[in-house]
DNA sequence: CGATAATGATACGGGTCCGTAACGATCTGG
DNA sequence: CCAGATCGTTACGGACCCGTATCATTATCG
């Protein structure tokens, strides 16, 4: 059984789960990192530069910068692959899956509060 | 009857949206961005700078080159409130308007591929 | 009137990100 | 062993955004 979304409730829902990300001035990412962040979260490891590169349709220093900043917000972490040093490996973190779990809240939480009419 | 999502198909949801956006060249908004179009196209007007300042619990700078941006892209317009010319009146686009209807078909779609398991 | 308040815009110094191009390090295949 | 390919990173000049403080314009009210 599909999601079933009409339009008029996904914007609600969009909008106030952007209002509460503003509002927290903590967590203030960028389209882009956020699509790194979910994906290195929920699909299957491992990851590398090239490899969320060519998801997102982006170029390699995209990448790179983004890890910069989830590194220095401790989101994710890198680490060299022993096997083909060429490589690095981007892993997850305690707080990066703390902040995952609580955007996933946020969703369903406002998701709830959106009238099914 | 409230809409029912799972953490899990929130953020399956969130992740797909989100690559669909950054692949998307044209249309890279940050959350601010975001936060301001969907409320000025979803909240009755009309819509001030320093209203939407309050909502978003942010500063007046940061709306006003928000709109700069914004007006850039051709989504929304600034016209003086003849009636009290101190005030900025935020309006609608037909651009705006299309690219608030993309996102909310964009949502609808993802989530009909989310299985609801 | 004139003083005060309110609104949105601007100036400033600092930070982040962009895309392109180049780079060093590492692997691979002849 | 060495030329070439592949990986992630860095350099660069430019654009954008941030927060604070200040500004010009307009309205209000004694």
């Amino acid at each position: 059984m599909p999601l079933e979304i009409r339009p008029s409730q996904a914007l609600k829902l969009w909008r106030q789960v952007h209002l509460d990300l503003v509002r927290d001035h903590d967590a203030d990412l960028s389209a882009r990192q956020t699509a790194i962040l979910l994906t290195v979260y929920l699909e299957l490891p491992p990851h590398t530069v090239r490899g969320l590169a060519k998801q997102l349709g982006v170029t390699k220093p995209v990448i790179t910068r983004a890890l910069d900043t989830l590194g220095k917000l401790g989101l994710l972490t890198r680490k060299r692959d022993e096997s083909d040093r060429r490589n690095v490996v981007i892993q997850r973190t305690v707080a990066g899956a703390l902040a995952v779990e609580r955007l996933a809240d946020l969703v369903t939480e406002h998701a709830k509060e959106i009238g099914g009419s």
